[in-house]
DNA sequence: CGTTTGTTTGAGGTATGTCAAACTGCGTGG
DNA sequence: CCACGCAGTTTGACATACCTCAAACAAACG
């Protein structure tokens, strides 16, 4: 793997142009030169696409490659011995997937798709060819890993000392957050996942899910229809997370 | 940073062998040739002690280097804005420290000493180095990071799925399991964490842990003696985790 | 030895889970 | 195109695991 792939600009439906690539801000955190990102093109391989429902990888896969999501929408999850799932995370694009499998070449969580979704196929030795080869790769991608750490530190915070209500709340200002990052509306978006899953992810069951949904729906802080929900009062949402339950609205 | 601190040498008082180390196999998991092990003592630039109850960093600190636990105990843990704590690990001797730092050069969490505590100070800069001075030192360092994803997933399933009694006994063979393999007994050892402490960790309240601790002890699964705790039955234990609640044993 | 810090145990409350039933929307096939 | 079945959601009634508050106890610490 001394030079990257030379060979992959032959077959243009599958050269991927980075550079052009409007997720490249997320995929590429870090202030690359336009030489370098030129050069982060050839780290991938293909692209995949899975369909609604289809894995990406399940645990126990061997670890070949990490992936970037182009569009779509993906959870991760573990399971215990006994049969419990819990959900990790849930993806969306330009983020990266997989970085669990380096720790034993094999993947530890499954990962799958939610809606139909395109990555892209990123093998593992070229990221270590180029974390060799280019300058400040080798930071670049330590700090994705890093980055994946703190942000399991937040989500343990939640699973180990929010309520239910807190939970919802962080979790929806989460995915407004993510969304409008990514040039969609921070107030109105469709939920890729179900209660159950959302459930799982929070440690709560579908049920309280549900209630809790209604619940801020009554108090006009989200308009929910199924899968679509509206954010009316983000700063309410916050004001949750952060345990100031104001005094509560007398029931009529 | 082309060469890796050639005037250490002079300081003997502060040269570690790692090659004697007999922590080696946990700062180290890698195979690495000897020849690599003895380039790694270049890394540490120094050690540290830290006194019970001081911090080795805090959230917002700026973060300069890993640390390498030669003997003692900490715990990390994160705030939420509120002032809620969550512990999100207890390390001991052989275990890395620090790693949530890459991410945004700054600590994202507190880690504390639990009791006094000697720590190897690795300067990030020199690890940045190793990366691309020793062969395969970056794929070692990166499984590192990513086994830290990979045992946050573990706690997560156990956060958001599990029962305070799983919970606990989950608890209670980790750490017997980590003594065992740093040479200690894995059936007698003293907790060096308050029950607060444990709970913050396994997302319950104090008065939870103080009490499936003693039924666990009322059914003979260990005893316990404030922080000294003797495992008994640690069969006993495991199907507790895997949720084979066995029948209960009749109260007499 | 007194004070502080941590632990245990009890009594009672509550948030969330469990079980169940009805409802909704969606896709499939007649 | 309608009807059916299915997967997902909502809501209610009830159960319970865990939390809260409180008091007594034990250990550690100056």
């Amino acid at each position: 793997m001394s030079t990257l792939s030379p060979n992959l600009s032959a077959i243009p439906s599958l050269r991927v142009s980075c550079s052009h690539c409007n997720l490249r801000e997320h995929c590429v955190p870090l202030g690359l030169s336009l030489r370098d990102i030129d050069r982060l093109e050839d780290l991938i391989a293909s692209r995949k696409r899975i369909h609604r429902g289809e894995p990406l990888f399940r645990a126990g896969d061997r670890f070949e490659a990490i992936y970037a999501i182009r569009l779509g929408f993906l959870k991760s999850s573990v399971m215990s011995s006994d049969g419990r799932e819990q959900v990790t995370n849930f993806h969306m694009s330009g983020e990266l997937i997989g970085l669990d499998g380096i720790a034993n070449e094999v993947h530890s969580c499954d990962v799958i798709a939610l809606e139909d979704t395109e990555v892209c196929v990123i093998p593992y030795e070229r990221i270590l060819a180029a974390c060799s080869e280019i300058e400040d790769y080798n930071l670049h991608f330590q700090k994705i890993l890093s980055r994946e750490i703190v942000r399991q530190h937040g989500l343990m915070l939640l699973l180990g000392s929010m309520h239910a209500e807190e939970r919802l709340a962080a979790f929806l200002l989460n995915l407004s957050q993510r969304f409008e990052s990514r040039g969609y509306s921070r107030t109105e978006f469709v939920l890729r996942m179900t209660r159950a899953e959302i459930g799982s992810y929070l440690g709560l069951k579908l049920e309280t899910v549900s209630r809790v949904l209604s619940r801020f729906s009554h108090d006009r802080l989200i308009a929910v229809n199924q899968k679509h929900v509206h954010i009316i009062d983000a700063e309410g949402l916050r004001a949750i997370v952060s345990g100031q339950n104001p005094e509560e609205i007398i029931e009529e």
